[in-house]
DNA sequence: GTGAAAGCGCTAACAC
DNA sequence: GTGTTAGCGCTTTCAC
């Protein structure tokens, strides 16, 4: 930076503001600041700079399930909305189910970031909320009642609903929900299936399970061996769908002829031609938007009170439902 | 940590060298210092650290596709290797195919790791060159020829014989391969595919396609159109082979039946029951460990020559390929 | 072993 | 508008 005011022939200083665009800069000394930077292949320490800065312009994200296309949309969503805010970014090491996230959460923060996106599905609320106490933060998908944290997530209450709809319009009565074991979001989903079910005076099955294919293909079977087959399935998510058709196909089972399944999350499997799964797709384009911006409001107006954000999940029907069966 | 060397009764010089565990420190001083990091709940600033000290713990990483379960694998090996050496780790701001790969290696840079791990398929080498001149590297899953940039690479000749002979061995003569177009690894792997041939002494038909399911239902539909279906078909990778299965199924061919579908990467989706594509895994376990050990090694040693480390694929066999079937 | 002092590259408050 | 100065929180000589 000594070697561009230099050039430029100001002094740093100057060139301090010209990076961040202060107003205060003749035209003249910006251009010859902005002329120099680019000659000397000059690149910021963003280091240095959110060091001196009280506003470091670094924004921590994590997202423990990144392989699921859903969450690789929220993020590019808010890779996007930083960039146009000229934020930075900083991801988290951590992939997967087993990584310790507050390990990762930590790192961040010692980073020095301005705030964090996250989405955390495991973390206790308890331990979330002194691990981000004082650290602007918004969650996402996941409604935990923590103070001084922002929320973003998508009503799967609502969500549930509409597949309950969607099945019973189809004239299914005998419905099944494969559960997602205790995570935050499991329980809501688990929730609005009971409710909607509730509403529609139907008997609401649940059976066990959790986000991975086995569950799909464990549950059914159960429920093959018992002679419990329902009419239709709701699973959790794609993957527990999956699961469940394959067991269904190689029972000799046809779907949506036989029996009816419904997913959750639009995942690239459920595109995939030879699934073409009916589920539930969540605004993934809003929510990364919505996060950055909701952090940033907060970092610079200093606003304390919480924020949340709900949004609607959307039905998308593809092939793997259908009227429901005659009875033999 | 001014607040730390006060309630330990020491200077804060001496606190930081009980962080970098220096061998020149008390027992007592040690466990007075840690003593009262850990009531106050001391959090280091990594962004101090990596500025003041000419030799900072943080490797950057980017991996373009994270959504690829064999990349996520690597990454996990990565995160894994680099906390054991003690390192942090930064990942940069990206998902996706259209993210500019330069402007997240330069964010990362300027954020001033020691090192970067790189999965970067598109970019092209002289650029990578450029963006990464001086600074220690090593790229995964490309065999780049970038002075002080280390690589770690799957051998994509050897995998593509392994393929190429499992087929023959089921008495296939007519394998179509459908590539996936000009970046590195795609070449690679449809050179193996010629050469394999070649040896077999049998004609190497390649349809040009892409990374996507879409790039596997068009070939195979121009093939059904051309009649020209061949009796296996080697996918570049496991989306492309499921789009395949998916038009060979609507058209009411059956898999591995009348054809045969080989998939790469081994992906989530070739492990899906409904799917249970023959493919081929790379060694990913390895890869992430490598990967940090060679950096660390150029960081650490200053070593100038560049480090290579190929690794063999291995077939996945499931139920996607069988024995030729007899001509009509 | 331990403490004092300088400085990493930048921003910010102030005077010119 | 522009230059000067004092730190941000840490590491690192270098004396003691």
């Amino acid at each position: 930076m000594e070697d561009v005011a230099r050039r430029a022939q100001v002094s740093r200083a100057l060139v301090s503001l010209v990076f961040q665009d202060s107003p205060k800069v003749s035209a003249e000394s910006r251009r010859k600041v902005l002329e120099a930077e680019a000659e000397l292949g000059y690149r910021k320490n963003a280091l240095a700079q959110s060091l001196a800065s009280k506003h470091p312009r670094t924004i921590g994200v994590h997202i423990q399930d990144i392989s699921n296309p859903y969450l690789a949309a929220v993020y590019a969503g808010v890779a996007e909305a930083a960039g146009k805010w000229g934020y930075d970014l900083l991801v988290g090491p951590g992939s997967g189910p087993d990584t310790r996230e507050a390990d990762l959460i930590n790192t961040l923060l010692s980073h020095q970031v301005c705030g964090l996106i996250l989405q955390s599905p495991y973390l206790p609320t308890d331990e979330l909320a002194t691990l981000l106490s004082g650290m602007p933060a918004v969650l996402i998908g996941r409604n935990a009642p923590i103070d001084q944290v922002d929320l973003v997530f998508t009503d799967e209450i609502q969500s549930a609903q509409l597949v309950v709809s969607h099945l019973v319009e189809l004239g299914h009565t005998d419905i099944v929900h494969i559960s997602g074991g205790s995570t935050a979001c499991a329980t809501a989903r688990e929730e609005g299936f009971r409710r909607a079910m509730d509403e529609a005076s139907l008997p609401a099955r649940v059976v066990p399970g959790d986000f991975i294919e086995e569950a799909g293909t464990l549950a059914v079977r159960q429920l093959l061996t018992d002679r419990a087959l329902p009419t239709a399935i709701f699973a959790v998510n794609d993957l527990v769908a999956v699961g469940a058709m394959g067991v269904l196909h190689e029972a000799g089972l046809r779907v949506p002829a036989d029996v009816s399944i419904v997913g959750f999350d639009d995942t690239n499997i459920a595109k995939l031609g030879l699934v073409q799964l009916t589920t539930v797709r969540q605004n993934v384009d809003a929510f990364g938007q919505v996060a950055v911006q909701m952090l940033i409001d907060r970092v610079t107006s200093g606003r304390a009170e919480r924020a949340r954000m709900r949004m609607d999940g959307q039905l998308i029907v593809r092939k793997t439902t259908g009227p429901v069966p005659p009875r033999l």
